[in-house]
DNA sequence: CATGAATGAGAGTTCATTCAT
DNA sequence: GATGAATGAACTCTCATTCAT
């Protein structure tokens, strides 16, 4: 029985150590710029080894877009609990940016990059992403029951508040805040997080 | 002195014969997409002719950069013509979007692309690129002078702007808005830059 | 004793169904779109296993040429019994097409295939073909004896029936026979069959 | 004009020499056993080479298909011009078996290999191949009308020819007459020819 | 006995690039 | 100025095979 439950830790950190190096090429590279060769060069594996872990090079990427979105899904779990919906909305936005700046790698697999996403084989990916998503319209929604927003339109709402989000993140992410100097970035981000913040407290 | 003029213009006619046909296959197939071969094909000369007027496929990828930039500069320009500040930010906001719509791969390749943009070589482009932000700036600030805003603080109600309407494209251009139907992805689109627009107006 | 027996039973047994699960599926997909990896995955064993039952493809390949052979055999055996010379031929003749229309990816390993035929290893194999053929040359001479032949050359009469038995079946095999409509083909097949033993009848 | 000329000529020659290093390949290795690398090596040119002048290797497979085709066909052609069609069918046949002999690359590469005959892709060939089958049925025909035949099926006729120089041929092609001593081989196989002649006189 | 894990070699193919002409 | 010919290097992926366990 140890021996079985041994193998199958061993197969699992193996399938991590690919993922891992995956992530840092595809992030360094983009999707087409990564061969299998280069990751399993990263790994100091042969290239035939990737293959028994994965069947082809979208699998590999579907497994690391899936990874992802979990760890994100960790990243923003804890405002889940908290009660009062302003605060909730608050707290998941702040902890949004905050993945972004901390794992720019897996917040560019997931809402940059560009690769097959023919959806499908993705979906248990793409399910949890939705998931999150309407958890997040629905804490708009609640906040507008409880009349923190004037407006009532939900979807315009939540979607407003996801793209300053996301173009924060990503303007950061793909280096295009070059007219800041370095230092100042991550203050103007949060400093903007706040401003829209108060803005969107008098809609 | 006609002559060699003349050689030069032609030089220049076959330099934009040639960007031309880039920009249009990689608006048809995405960048990676694209090779010398295929540029070669559209303009009818064998691949070895591209390397007289560009040294390699990078060159030929910063001057597309630029490229892509004037013309963004080209259609965000009207604005400038626009006295009053508030209307002419509205404009240049709707501007800049409207271009992302319309040119999702010159949006990419300026905003999103990660790619050697070791910058040196492209000093021009960013030149022009800073240039627009700091008018942006200026409009805003102008807005700000003019009491159209009560916050004083110019950077951040523009950068605050800025990535609402960068995440607002990048979101549409690298296709991560698939949980709203086609159709409602850009009438979307503009009801969140009104309500942005709205929002900074009690800003 | 009676351990080693059934190991080596066993062993045995496991071998027939490697062969049988490499038959099953060359016939299937032809010789060369045969892994050693697909018969593994039939039988349900790891590819590691079959080179525990044979050296390496190419003695895979030579045991099955050799179960070849012998399913051949066993398909042309009944005519053995048949006591009249004339008779037997006729029955040979038909059993051996018959067999190539049956078995037609047997018939092409044994007939047409072009391999490490080293022979060596092989022996057994061709030690069976060669009585076949003997089998067939005396069955021919036979029939010479009882004047069913006015030639005397079992030899050239033997071969010139075995050239055209085998034209027609390999013409079908290798799928040479496009200018007939599919329906066509078995049919012209056996009145040629009819037409080459009345020939030979007036020889 | 002598250039363009020489280029021509040169390109045409390349071309030759890719087909003939591929030709003999093809027979020793059959089409699977052949990789364009192969190819190249024994041209001493780099695989990337051979794309210049084919598509891929079915174009490649297919254009020595259509050379063998044109061979053969040059080699049959003499017969054409014998008035009386019992010495064409004659002469026909024994130019079939001789082309089979002297050319068994050929031969082999026309009716004996396994490979993608997806057929439509390879028309010409097939078409100059139908022609020759047409002719030699043709032939057939007119026999029959000379009453150089009792039969009046001239379809089954030709094809039981067809059927035993096929066999014939590709016995040796394949060689699998090690029964026969090697220097028989070939005197038999006219013997064999001979024989099937007076057989098909009587009929 | 059986296998999971690993790999070197090689498949077909494309690409950016060079260079003699 | 333009190009046809050529190539080295890279790509994804499969295969036969080995070996420690």
């Amino acid at each position: 029985m140890g021996i079985s439950e041994r193998k199958e830790r061993e197969k699992e950190e193996m399938r991590q150590r690919i993922l891992e190096a995956a992530l840092h090429l595809f992030r360094e590279r983009g999707f087409e710029g990564v061969s299998i060769r280069n990751i399993a060069e990263a790994i100091e594996y042969s290239p035939a080894t990737i293959y028994l872990y994965f069947k082809d090079k979208n699998e590999l990427f579907y497994a690391l877009q899936f990874e992802a979105m979990d760890i994100k899904r960790n990243h923003l779990l804890p405002s889940a609990a908290i009660e009062d919906p302003w605060e909730r909305l608050l707290d998941f936005g702040r902890r949004y940016i905050d993945f972004g700046f901390k794992h720019p790698d897996l917040y560019d697999l997931l809402f940059i990059i560009k690769a097959p996403m023919d959806a499908l084989e993705n979906q248990q990916c793409w399910t949890l992403g939705v998931a999150t998503h309407s958890f997040f319209v629905e804490t708009v929604q609640a906040c507008i029951d409880k009349r923190y927003f004037k407006s009532t339109d939900a979807d315009t709402i939540a979607y407003t508040l996801w793209c300053h989000a996301h173009g924060l993140v990503s303007l950061f992410v793909r280096e295009r805040m070059r007219m800041y100097p370095p230092e100042k970035r991550e203050v103007l981000a949060w400093q903007s997080y706040e401003m829209i913040i108060k803005m969107a407290q008098t809609l």
